[in-house]
DNA sequence: TCTCAATGGAACACGCATGTCCCACTTTGG
DNA sequence: CCAAAGTGGGACATGCGTGTTCCATTGAGA
């Protein structure tokens, strides 16, 4: 059982981490604990290693995107829809998704498989069954597609010189187009 | 005027450099240099340092891409059917294209923009001008669609349960759909 | 008020990639 | 054949991120 102190203290580094990693996956661990406020030494009291911490971030990450996804209602309508959904869902993670598709990102969403990628899998399903989604196209190429719409978006929106609601359009217009039934 | 011996040693260097940074970019100059069947000094006699090792390798992706755009006749055809060539031709470079989009990749297309995405840019415009591509969607989504496809195709072929072939033909079939004209 | 967990800062050693220098050997060209 | 260019390998120093240890200080709970 930690103590408050200690709780805290791990998730301001964790949270420094993510900002930090965000924009700059290479950050050093002198600069996650100079973010969140603690010593160097502090940090590695709660994180024997960099790995550690990344393994810390990376659930978060699972926890965010999974309640992300639970949101956007994946029973709800059509299978299309619900992809749509999502994506935009998604989308709204901007920092968390600068660790998934930022350069050498340290969080791998492949890695996770068991969650997520089950829950992906139902929608596209419903979306064959439904008709919503073209059957010609293999699930994996689904998937594929939905993640890089998403990293497409997401670069766009980056660089700032299209507002959140514009991209998001692009991105679930562009995706009912490139996947959708003819 | 550099001699033989020269000139060959550089080719030998940067195509380790290629084979090697495909795969693992954070491949060391050791292992580039092992690769390369020369010594370590050597390679540092030749390239001050990783820098200059990795601005040959850019510029020797310049050269590759431009020809492999070259050779899929942007003039011909609707601007959609030169995007679907354009992006097939792409996708045959499949070493090339671990550099660029393999994770914490060396080389970085966005800052050449003078030569490729010119060129690109003129096939957009024919594209919207004879009805090809959706006059809704903005040359930047279209580009990074473009790239991002490209991605998500380079991403199946790798995983290696995909033919190139079916790739290729999931890939223009989806870019055809998402950006062509409904 | 006292005690103990928690902290911050400094110092140190380690590993790794890198850059440089040097020297003996091999190859190329005049 | 001989000089010059090129090469390989080793030795060395450097910078950076990292992991560890030690100690004085702080703060919250008993």
């Amino acid at each position: 059982m930690p103590s408050a102190a200690t709780t805290r203290t791990r998730q301001a580094v964790v949270e420094a981490a993510v900002a930090c990693w965000s924009t700059d996956p290479s950050a050093s661990l002198g600069e996650v604990a100079a973010r969140a406020g603690v010593g160097r030494s502090t940090l590695n009291r709660h994180f024997s290693g960099r790995a550690e911490l990344v393994a810390a971030v990376d659930q978060l990450c699972r926890e965010r995107f999974r309640a992300a996804a639970a949101g956007a209602r994946p029973e709800e309508g059509t299978g299309l829809e619900a992809l749509q959904r999502l994506a935009l869902a998604l989308l709204e993670l901007r920092d968390l998704l600068g660790l998934v598709f930022g350069d050498d990102a340290p969080i791998d969403p492949d890695s996770w498989e068991d969650d997520e990628h089950a829950e992906l899998e139902q929608v596209l399903r419903r979306g064959y069954a439904d008709g919503s989604l073209a059957g010609d196209l293999p699930p994996e190429w689904l998937a594929t597609v939905l993640w890089t719409t998403l990293f497409g978006a997401w670069l766009l929106l980056r660089e700032g010189r299209f507002s959140s609601h514009e991209v998001g359009t692009l991105m679930i217009r562009t995706l009912a187009r490139g996947v959708g039934s003819a």
